[in-house]
DNA sequence: CGCTGTGACCGGGCGC
DNA sequence: TGCGCCCGGTCACAG
């Protein structure tokens, strides 16, 4: 599942391979043809396959950048500027190679969506295992409006104050905290991993409602969720089940995780609890996090 | 009009 | 072996 650190590894992997490259050729799956054909939007939205086919040829890709969980191309055809937006969904990969046997792992092979071929002969590869990540070809942001409603980077300077007025909105107040934390437009990019440890690191119960905990305690909460994003990032984030970086590499912070996945509490040995908070598995120490 | 709740999208993996 | 169900990030839409 990538969440911000992940997104962030594969954003640092695509600059350096695709920028100032020129779209030569486009060719998506029958997958998505045959789900349009159907009256649904298999990751490709807004938009038909073919002219989404069309429309890409031309396009040099001028910048890859990451916003939230999303990764932008900003692409240019014809002194005209769009934006290429893509989410990873749960299983969604992106892989730079020369064939597509390049791709190492089968169950990546298997699922490939969108093989856009460079002016370089190598072929940029979208696989999506459960076709959850999507594909958006838009002028501006604008058109796409959730878009607009993420909270800043967290890493911004406002972003924690913006956390905290969110916080104090009627609708937030008395929902629980890790549901709070993982709504993207209160926190940009902290899924259900990093909230996870985030929370018991602070020892906070995930069901406790957001006005129960002091703003002390919400701006240590803060910090501690940006430090752990950023230990994530240095780690080349967490390899859960299907996040591979660009060159098809699991990340190492998986591997520091403290409760996410964890059956027994690291610090105490207490059996961890779980429970569905925003219909999302919640695992939690009892005796640790109150 | 704004907020809340729910469904939809998927296939791997697991439990029975 | 085989089947059915669960999981989850995000949005659209119904209520």
């Amino acid at each position: 599942m990538p969440e911000l650190p992940e997104v962030e590894g594969v954003v640092r992997a695509l600059v350096p391979a695709v920028e100032g490259k020129t779209i030569m050729k486009v060719e998506l799956s029958d997958t998505i043809y045959a789900s349009f054909g159907l009256g649904k939007q298999c990751i490709v939205k807004n938009i038909e396959p073919n002219l989404f086919e069309e429309v890409m040829q031309g396009m040099h890709i001028q910048k890859v950048t990451r916003r939230s969980k999303y990764i932008y191309f900003h692409i240019e055809k014809n002194q005209e500027s769009f934006l290429f937006v893509n989410h990873l969904g749960m299983t969604g990969a992106w892989f730079v190679v020369q064939t597509l046997g390049d791709i190492t792992e089968e169950k990546f092979r298997k699922h490939v969506h969108a093989v856009f071929t460079l002016e370089t002969g190598e072929l940029l590869v979208y696989s999506d295992i459960r076709r959850f990540g999507e594909l958006r070809f838009i002028k501006k942001v604008e058109e796409h409006p959730p878009l607009l409603l993420m909270a800043p980077e967290p890493f911004d300077s406002v972003a924690c104050e913006f956390f905290l007025d969110k916080c104090a909105l009627p609708k937030y107040q008395n929902k629980p905290i890790k549901e709070v934390i993982m709504d993207g437009q209160v926190i940009s990019g902290c899924g259900n991993i990093y909230a996870t440890e985030a929370l018991f690191k602070m020892g906070i119960h995930p069901a406790r409602k957001t006005n129960r905990i002091s703003k002390k305690r919400k701006i240590e909460l803060f910090e501690a969720i940006r430090t752990i994003l950023q230990e994530s990032i240095e780690m080349g984030g967490s390899t859960i089940s299907d996040y591979r970086n660009i060159n098809g590499e699991a990340g190492g912070m998986q591997n520091r995780l403290k409760m996410y996945g964890k059956k027994f509490c690291p610090q105490c040995n207490t059996a961890t609890k779980a429970l569905s908070i925003g219909g999302r598995t919640s695992v939690y120490c009892p005796k640790c996090q109150h």
